[in-house]
DNA sequence: CTAATAATTTATAATGATTCTAAAGTAGTG
DNA sequence: CACTACTTTAGAATCATTATAAATTATTAG
C-alpha cells in the first residue's frame, strides 16, 4: 500500500474528499519522521518549486484550515507576525529560537511539575501551554 | 505633584518628547490600579470617545511602539488575530479566557517549578511564558 | 458508463490590520 | 525669536488572510 493510499483513506476517513490538491500536501506534510513546523507560506514557497501543476494560495488556505479542524494540524501563536501550523497534534511544549524563528518541540516530559495554584471562579483549565524562548549563548 | 508632571518626566528621562498624545495615551493606559491589557484597536475606541481633539490611529501605533521600545509595555502575543499589549512588564504569565478573548495575569508564585529538563547546544533561555487557556466549567 | 449533484479549486477582489510617506505642526535649543 | 529635529497626521501602500463566483472535479444514482 504506498503513501498515496494512505492520504486517501485518510482523507475520505474524516469526510474530505481525496482531491490531488490535498494529497499532495498532505505529503509534504506528513510523509515526515519529525514533526514538521511550518506557516502558510513555507508550504506556497515549497509547493511552487516542486510542482508543475501549481496549487493556489486560496487551495493551500483551505486545506490547511480543514486539516486544522480535522485535526491533522495544530495552530501554534507565538507573535502576531507569523502563524505555526504543527504537525503533532498531541499536547506538547515549544521552544522559540529567537534568533532564527525556529520552533523546536519540547516533549511533555521535557517540562515537568507545572502546577497552578490560582483559579478563577465558574472556569476550568482547557490547556497549558509552555513557550520557552532560547538565544545563541555566546 | 499631579499626573501630568509625573508622565512628562517618564517621557523626557526616556529620551520621548512630552507631547499632548503621549501623555493622554500615558493617562490611559497607566492611571489604573490593576493591569491593563488592551489591543491598539481597544485603544484606538476609548481615545476616539474620550476626546474632542483625536488623536490618529498612526500616533497610536507610534505612541504604542515607542512605549513598548522603552519599556514600559510587554506584548503578548496568545492568537494570530490578536496582538495584546501589557502594563505590568514584570515576568509573569497568564490565563486566557477562550469564552470571553480576556487575558488575566498570573503571578509568578501562582505557577510553580518548571524545570525544562532538554537544553539546545549554543543555546540559553530567554524567558519561560505559561500560558492557561480556561474556559467556562459547566 | 453517463448524467446529475455536491464539493472543490481557482483567479481575483475584498478586507483588515499594520506600516509607510511626506507634508504640516510642535518642542527643545541657543 | 529662529532654527533644527522630532512628532503628528491623513492618506496611500502593503501584507496576510478571507470572500466570491465561475469553472472543474469527485461521487452517486441510474
Amino acid at each position: 500500500m504506498d503513501n498515496n493510499t494512505i492520504f486517501i483513506e485518510k482523507l475520505r476517513s474524516s469526510g474530505l474528499r481525496p482531491t490531488k490538491q490535498r494529497i499532495k500536501i498532505c505529503k509534504l506534510l506528513f510523509n515526515r519522521k519529525k514533526t514538521f513546523h511550518f506557516t502558510i507560506s513555507d508550504i506556497f514557497k515549497i509547493l511552487k518549486k516542486q510542482t508543475y501543476e501549481k496549487i493556489s494560495l486560496a487551495t493551500i488556505y483551505n486545506t490547511v484550515h480543514s486539516f486544522k479542524e480535522k485535526g491533522y494540524l495544530k495552530e501554534i501563536s507565538v507573535d502576531r507576525e507569523k502563524s505555526y501550523f504543527d504537525t503533532n497534534t498531541s499536547n506538547h511544549h515549544h521552544f522559540l529560537d529567537v534568533n532564527t524563528n525556529e520552533l523546536i518541540d519540547l516533549k511533555n516530559e521535557d517540562v515537568h511539575n507545572i502546577k497552578i495554584k490560582k483559579r478563577i471562579p465558574g472556569k476550568k483549565i482547557n490547556s497549558i501551554e509552555v513557550l520557552v524562548k532560547i538565544e545563541n549563548s555566546n
